[in-house]
DNA sequence: ACCGACGGGACCTCCCGTTGTT
DNA sequence: AACAACGGGAGGTCCCGTCGGT
């Protein structure tokens, strides 16, 4: 047997363990979501999962960091993949709303979802989130500042808020694409982000 | 003692249970909280509970349904003591934010939390969020229509779309106020959409 | 039904769990029983038996009370039944050794078998421990005064030695003729233990 | 690599684990103590014990044996380093008592603990404990016996039955003396056996 | 000889719901 | 209408043991 499959087995298994447990947490929550409904998920005992990770907790955990990488690589990968501050501003509002609806972590997204579960039922977890959610802010953050800098766009406020405005627009318009299962409220609410961008432009 | 007093006691128990309960499955989730939590709360025995309630997910529903009524009326008794329609859209808008905050029954917007966990996980309270949700978009729309109506503003899209933007906007403020902890963040999101609402103002 | 019967249901369930605990744990150990080995003891659900105590700690550290009092009951009443101290000692002798046999809790002395489990692995149930061996070396030392005092009998060391040594020897006894199930084994180290009583007699 | 070393090197983890085991079994009994736990602390990986025993309880039963004959050896050598039968009682007291707190094999002495676990719960781990008491207690009486034969004592009673007493004595003094972590109760019973011992001795 | 991954089951706990009694 | 007692089962955790690979 090859040398390489042999030393990444456990790896192997870890990861896809972390991929079932991120969509499967992030679709009935924390909660929700049952250590067996993992087992069924992963076709694995509990003993194996368990080999893997010491508790439902910490593996919740890891799970949603695991899905926020996910999706946030993805966002950024189509962002990186345009020029121009704005259009990459553009970019990833689309990207953004597209991974709601087609990331492999099915669900919607994890930053929405774990901070509504997480804020008055688990610390621990809303610590992670405010973590995860800050580093998203923060690169629009640098997106907008970007813009701003090379004379795309000129700002009425400080970035640190439009960064704000469009996660919270964004955030909503995917809680009510996903509640009416209509991916067109969402795509909606995208076009008007994308004109509050294009709004910020100079003439 | 009276007859009539006797006749209330079952529905004054009923709404102080349904009032608990709103609270804490609001707070902690359907999946969070348990009848203990709830025994907890309301200070009352299992059996005095499921006197009153068929099942944890007929209470659930109607707990819901007790939440989105207490907030929705909170909200509409402000925004009926104004005057003029733009006027009242921006203290519906103040409104919101407040309620969030404040509302008796605490952790944050019922139609947010409930909607975010349903979607994948509760298919019956998920329709049920759907008809409260259409309830307030239909409310929003409704003022947006007067204000177009009266001529105090003028729109560029449908008044059902700006409704579902007010929506978003609000409920993903909502939450990233409620992940920080930090109600300025809300307060921001809120001046930026009666900022929206204005624009629209004519000349 | 009568009103006594009902008023004391509760009441009444929860001693036969204990009284059938405090023999389960007796014999088997904390470690080596399980709530299923007491299930099937008590002829109980888990869920009816948890409903009287809230964890198997706590529920063995009062089987464990349970037991010692009921032992020391037997042990008490014996020596109450007879007159002059030592005769009272002579007496606490046999019971002792009657009850490691006899005693509804079955699995030899309490005290002896939780004390060597607990001392190096569950710090709580040592301490409880601790406070029965007192109580007991109280009882012993007290009837041993009492002979002092009376003139019956005369040490050469303090009582509290004396009743240590009898402690040490009795117990030790009773794991001997537990272990070989031999009865006559600590017959004999009881015969020993009277003989060092009467051995203190004045001339 | 010398080819004895490469033989003896099963050899010594065998013993490497047993002593583990010894000590850790000792202390916590069978059932307290898991295979996890002497994972960690002989830091082997569980396929690696295995490879040494073929179960739980096979190890347990060695793990017992190496215990006692760890004890033993500790005690006999210091019983042959004296002369004369008497002496040689004298310091197997003081030895035994030694050996219950200041013994490689933590735990306490591992007869008293295994009897008692293993009297009602574990009846092929009892036959062992039998086994090895015996031979305390033979070891005991034949030193009685050259005491006799010498003409240094002078027993009213078998010597078996002064060995039994011997035994009795001592275990309960060192249960006590861990129960309580106190080492002088031991020391007090310890000076009480000797007495014993002296007090069959000829005018 | 030793490790790492895994299975399958038992453990304690807690859950939701029912019943009988007051 | 409310409580107290109980059932039956699912939940997360951890156990012991096996097996393939190095």
């Amino acid at each position: 047997m090859s040398k390489k499959a042999d030393m990444n087995k456990g790896k192997i298994t870890r990861e896809r363990i972390l991929g079932k447990a991120a969509a499967l947490f992030n679709s009935r929550g924390y909660f929700g979501a049952s250590m067996s409904d993992l087992m069924e998920a992963t076709g694995m005992e509990k003993g194996g999962i368990y080999n893997h990770f010491e508790s439902k907790e910490l593996l919740a955990l890891q799970a949603f960091d695991h899905a926020v990488q996910t999706n946030l690589e993805i966002i950024m990968n189509r962002v990186d993949s345009r020029e121009g501050a704005v259009n990459k501003l553009l970019e990833l509002t689309d990207a953004f709303a597209d991974v709601v609806e087609n990331s492999p972590i099915t669900g919607g997204c994890p930053l929405l979802n774990s901070a509504v579960e997480s804020d008055d039922a688990h610390p621990v977890l809303r610590e992670r989130v405010k973590v995860a959610m800050s580093e998203l802010k923060d690169y629009i953050e640098r997106l907008i500042d970007d813009a701003v800098a090379s004379g795309e766009i000129k700002l009425d406020m400080p970035s640190s808020d439009f960064a704000l405005i469009i996660i919270s627009t964004l955030e909503g318009g995917g809680m009510l694409s996903r509640l009416y299962g209509d991916y067109g409220q969402l795509q909606l609410i995208c076009k008007h982000v994308k004109t509050l961008v294009r709004s910020q432009s100079k003439v």
